[in-house]
Parts: C-alpha cells; sequence; structure tokens
DNA sequence: CGGAAAAATGCAAACGTTTACATATCTCCG
DNA sequence: CGGAGATATGTAAACGTTTGCATTTTTCCG
C-alpha cells in the first residue's frame, strides 16, 4: 500500500540502514549509493514515516497549541502568530480550541502526549495542580494568559491591569464621572486584572464605582449588547462604559444604535485589545491596544528556545505592554481625524 | 523519564499484554486484573504514547488541515468549523497555514505522512499532478474551495459565480451602469469565478465591463484600499465597486472616506464572504453571504465520514450555495433599517 | 472428580524508523 | 604485496504500543 524504507532500500538494493542514512546524514554513505537510494526514493513517492520516525528519535518536530476557543479575530489572531512562528521554525501545531473545562482539558493535554514536543497554553483555568497530575515533570511548556501560579513553567501574560487603568483613567480625565464596566467571566483571569486595573483607576480619580456599574460578561458580542441594554434601564445611566474586550464594546455599540443614542456624544465608549475590527466600527472604537499576533509569535519562540536548549534553567515571566489608542468612541479628539487608520503612525 | 506502559505492568504485576488489553478493550480481562492495572496507571500518571500507538493502529485520530493563511476572518472562521467538528468527533489537528507556493506545499503534505488519517485542503494551487505526486493513491482528502480537477477527491467549493452574479445584477438593478470589480489574485480559482459572475450578470443586464474597471487585488485589505483609490482617479469612476471579498470592500471603504466620499449615497460598494465584521463597518456591508464556518464543518464531516466508511467509492462534490445580503452600503433601502443585525431574521 | 469448554493471561511479532556496533571493502603507504 | 586505517555497508536492537496465537487457569457439568 504506502511505501516504506523497505521498499526504497529494496528496490536500491541496500540495507534500510543505508537506506535511512542516504536520506538523513548524507555524509555517511557513498556519493554512488546516496544519488542511487534517492533516485529511488523520489521514484517511489517515498515520504518518512513522521510517527515511526519520532518514536525513535523523540522529536515529533509539532508543538501542541490549547485554546479555550477560536472565535473572534483575538485568538485567530493569536493563533496566527503561533502558527507563523512554529512554521518558519520548521514546526507543526497540533491544535485544540474546545472550551476546556478541567476534565476536557486534561483529556486534550492527555492525548497530545508523544506527538508533541512542547505546548503553548492559554488556559483561564489551568492550574498547577492539573499541570503536575497531567503533563511529565519538565514537559516544556509555556503559559499564554494564564493565572500565575506556582508552576515550573515559562508564561507570558498581557498587562491587563496597566491597559485598563489607563483605559479607566483616560475616561475620568475627559470628565465622566458614571463609568461602567462590562467584564469576563467571573472566574477569567485576565477579566479579574482588568476589573482591578478599573477599580484603581476609579480610586485615584476619586471616584466609586456603585455595583450596578458593574455587569458581568463573558467577553462575547452578545453579552456586551445585553450589558449596554442593561445599564440603559438605570435610573442614573453611566456617561461611559468600558468594556473589558472590545468584542462586548462592540455589541455594546450595536445596542446604544438600537437604543437611539449617539456614541460618542451621548455616551462614550471604550474597549480593550484593539483587534482588527475596532478600527472599522462606526465610531472608531478607543481601545487598549495589545500586539495581538507577537502574543504568539513570543509565547511559541520561548517555547522552541526551550526545545532548542534543553536543561534545567530559569523559568521566564513575560509580560506584554498596552498601549491606550484613543478613537472616536471615547468621544476625546482623535490625534487625526478617527480615521480607521489613525493609529497606525503610532504603531 | 516517562511512564510507558512497560511500568504499568511491572507495577501491576502483570505482562504488558494484559496491561494494554486491560486499559483498552476491557472485556478480555478479568475485573480484578482490570481495577488493579487502572489504578495503577492513573496512580503513575500513565498517559499511553500516541506516536506509537499509531504505528501499530494505522491510526492517527487526526486530521491534517491546510489552508493558505490565517489572516482575517474568513481563515478563521473556517479553521473554527473544522476544529469543532473534528474535536467532537474525537479528533485532533494538525493545521498549516503558511501561504503555500508549489515545493512548500508539497513539504507540508509530506511532514504530514503517518500523522495524520485525511486532510481538509484549501489550497488555490492545488494540481492533479501534486495530489498524484505526494499523496499515497487512495489518501482521504476533502478539498474546500480548490479548483476543480480530475483528481479522485472529495470536494466542496462556494458557488462563487451566482453570488457574484447576484451581486452585480442587483447594482445593475439599482440603476448603476458603471460597475467596477476587484478582484482577487489572478491564479486564484474563487476571484476568477466571481469575476466570471460579474461579467455574466453585467452582460445580462446589457452593461459591459470597460478594463479600467476591472481591478486586480489580492484579497487583502490594503488592495482594496488602492483599488479604490485608482478608481477615483479615473476620468469617469465608477458608481459602484463590487470587492471581491469583504476584506477588499473594507479596505475600499476607507480609502472612500478619506477621498471625503459618501457611501452608499455618492458611490455604492458591494462586497463577498459576509464575515462577521461586514455587519458592524459604517455603513454596514452589502455583501454576498457565506456560511463560513459550516464550509469547515462539512469539509470535516466529509473527511470524517470516508474516514468511518473506508472503501471504493463515489468521490462527492459539494457546493455551498450563497446569499445576497443587502445592508446599507450598496444604496438600496435595507429591509429593516440597517441595524448591525438587520440580516439576523434571514439567517 | 474428571475433563472439556471458557476465561484469563503471557509470548512474541509487528508497525517504520534510527543508530550503535560489527563487518566488509577500499585506499594508500611502507 | 601486506596490512593499517579509513570508508562504506549491513545486522540487529530499540522506541511504545497492539494483537494473534499459545498457554495457563478457572468454571461448569456429567
Amino acid at each position: 500500500m504506502t511505501v516504506t524504507i523497505k521498499d526504497v532500500a529494496r528496490v536500491a538494493g541496500v540495507s534500510i540502514a543505508t537506506a535511512s542514512r542516504a536520506l538523513n546524514r548524507t555524509d555517511l554513505v557513498a556519493a554512488g549509493t546516496r544519488d542511487r537510494v534517492r533516485e529511488v526514493a523520489v521514484r517511489l513517492h517515498y515520504t518518512p514515516h513522521g510517527g515511526a520516525r519520532s518514536l525513535i528519535t523523540n522529536r515529533t518536530h509539532t508543538i501542541g497549541v490549547l485554546l479555550p476557543d477560536l472565535y473572534g479575530e483575538f485568538f485567530s489572531e493569536v493563533m496566527r502568530g503561533i502558527d507563523q512562528t512554529a512554521h518558519r521554525e520548521g514546526y507543526q501545531c497540533i491544535v485544540s480550541s474546545a472550551r476546556h473545562s478541567g476534565p476536557t482539558l486534561e483529556a486534550a493535554l492527555r492525548a497530545m502526549r508523544g506527538r508533541v514536543d512542547g505546548l503553548v497554553l492559554m488556559s483561564p483555568e489551568f492550574t498547577g495542580e492539573l499541570s503536575r497530575r497531567t503533563l511529565p515533570t519538565g514537559f516544556p511548556v509555556v503559559l499564554l494568559n494564564c493565572p500565575p501560579s506556582e508552576t515550573p513553567h515559562d508564561s507570558l501574560n498581557i498587562e491587563n491591569y496597566e491597559g485598563a487603568y489607563s483605559m479607566v483613567r483616560h475616561l475620568a480625565a475627559l470628565g465622566h464621572r458614571r463609568i461602567a464596566i462590562v467584564t469576563g467571566a467571573a472566574d477569567n483571569f485576565d477579566s479579574a486584572e482588568r476589573l482591578r486595573g478599573y477599580r484603581a483607576a476609579l480610586g485615584d480619580a476619586g471616584l466609586t464605582s456603585p455595583p450596578e456599574l458593574v455587569i458581568p460578561g463573558d467577553f462575547s458580542e452578545a453579552a456586551g449588547e445585553a450589558a449596554a441594554r442593561q445599564l440603559l434601564l438605570l435610573a442614573e445611566p453611566p456617561t461611559a462604559i468600558f468594556a473589558a474586550n472590545d468584542g462586548m464594546a462592540i455589541g455594546a455599540l450595536s445596542a446604544l444604535r438600537e437604543a437611539g443614542l449617539r456614541v460618542p456624544e451621548e455616551i462614550a465608549l471604550g474597549g480593550f485589545d484593539d483587534i482588527p475590527m475596532a478600527r472599522y466600527v462606526d465610531p472608531a472604537l478607543t481601545s487598549v491596544h495589545v500586539d495581538i499576533s507577537a502574543l504568539g509569535e513570543r509565547a511559541t519562540a520561548a517555547l522552541l528556545s526551550v526545545l532548542r536548549h534543553p536543561g534545567r534553567r530559569e523559568f521566564t515571566r513575560e509580560t506584554a505592554t498596552t498601549r491606550l489608542v484613543i478613537r472616536r468612541s471615547c468621544g476625546a479628539r482623535a490625534r487625526s481625524g478617527g480615521t480607521p487608520f489613525d493609529t497606525r503612525a503610532a504603531l
């Protein structure tokens, strides 16, 4: 059926050892033999069996990627950064993007055993305990946007606190006194940090956040929509809304538009992540910029570096800085007219 | 280091054969032994080695996914559909999304040998010849949005011609006489089909398409921007632009806005694909709706069905229908006010 | 209680590679 | 021409599983 190295060896009239050498460590075999073997390999459409090879070399040249989801621009940009970097360095990616809840997360990790050399793990629910139970000790893992833990892994996190702080400070500086927040899921680490930044900025501005202005969301557009509707029902609605990600901001925007409110004239709006779409919505969305694909790139680069230089070493703890990007939706005069490309220069 | 089935067998005091059976085909082993082995397995954190297992079973429970890119909502939605479906059926995905040009495409395919049970292949450059040279005969492959060929594979294609036709017919019906098109890359199959639909619709409306109104693009936002600028320089600019995908339409939109033209009052605009972003831009984009994630789902489902029921059979040739979604950017009265959700009911 | 059938377990081969080691062949110099 | 050393090739073990077949143990019935 499929052609193996045995077939190549037989047809070329050599042993499989020689065939293997002719195809890989070319210097160990006579030039004539080498060419003959290779010619046969091409003619027979021979392709080495990755699984078999990795069994003996203990190298798969594959990294595993675990994402909580693949919906929306945030995750797909991260994934793009990962795949691009991996590919450039000759690695493949096995991706699993189910919404992982404890047990299925464990199952997903197990399924990767023996198929990957390392892991890029993005999971708000990843715990040190799970790490210990599921992963062989010393297995190379880079944690992306995971809650910090004592586990012996490299990690890369967005500066959520700082980003949220700068956004809320900005809104307060524009004169807003009632600033609402739409948060992510309660157990989500990024969300908690952004909420913390929001509270700190309010406090530092001499403001408070009444409970009715803190709306729990889940990072989905629908949640943003619902949250905005809910806020508009208040006796005293907020004059500004900070959505903890752009997806919810865009959902909120459409709810506000439906309610007949003009953004930013009647209510200001800010998001987080600065996904590509942010500059195209109307009004263009003020957001906390994150270099999303770079997140994937950096995590992957860190992982590959470990794979290349194994051995005991320090575990790194990197962070990705953020930057407030002011567009029309917050009501501040955008620096250069609010066209979709107003921030390009700043990038 | 890592614990293998040998360790489990030794600790449990059985042979590796019994250990294997206790963990898999549970009925062949005494209940007491089974429980003992399993208990040892969890205690030792044993996880079977996927590579080794697949070597003997000839099953990897993994599908390979080849995409031309991962940038933009189109591809990531497709990918989401694929991963979701695969995951639901207990399969993993190896994804490779480099921009594949002939040789690297071949390399990418080779790298999957022995690691995947089948392939979902989305490549405008995939040829029958390459298929024959690179893939074992009879290897399960589903071609997604590939140029039709005589290769023995299942395929799934968007109804590009029909979609483009309906868009251009609509623009013509609105009274436009000079309708420009921004195409995709010259060698791209989807693009060619959409161009064909454009021409046919113009012809049937008694119109012609002067060469200066056919602008070559490449599906990127930048290309759409450049194309719009170029069109505005014409002595007699078009009154409507049909961009062959939404990314270029959005690029064009920003160029038009920059030039001070009001859309749709001064110039109409239509796109293709109806990516999620389309309903959020301003004005909301009239587009040819494609159920993007369903493309991935259907392709994957087809592949999995082949994997489950191997053997000689007919090769299917499915198509995905399209539907014109009218929003504000084309200037027709949108059916229900042009909010971002105006087409939800129609979905 | 004897023995046949059924159930449980073990042995060893196989999957497709790579590679340490052994062996065969060649080169070259004294 | 002999032999040392280099070069080229082959043999076989190993990687971690599954599984056909043989063997042992248990069950059950006459």
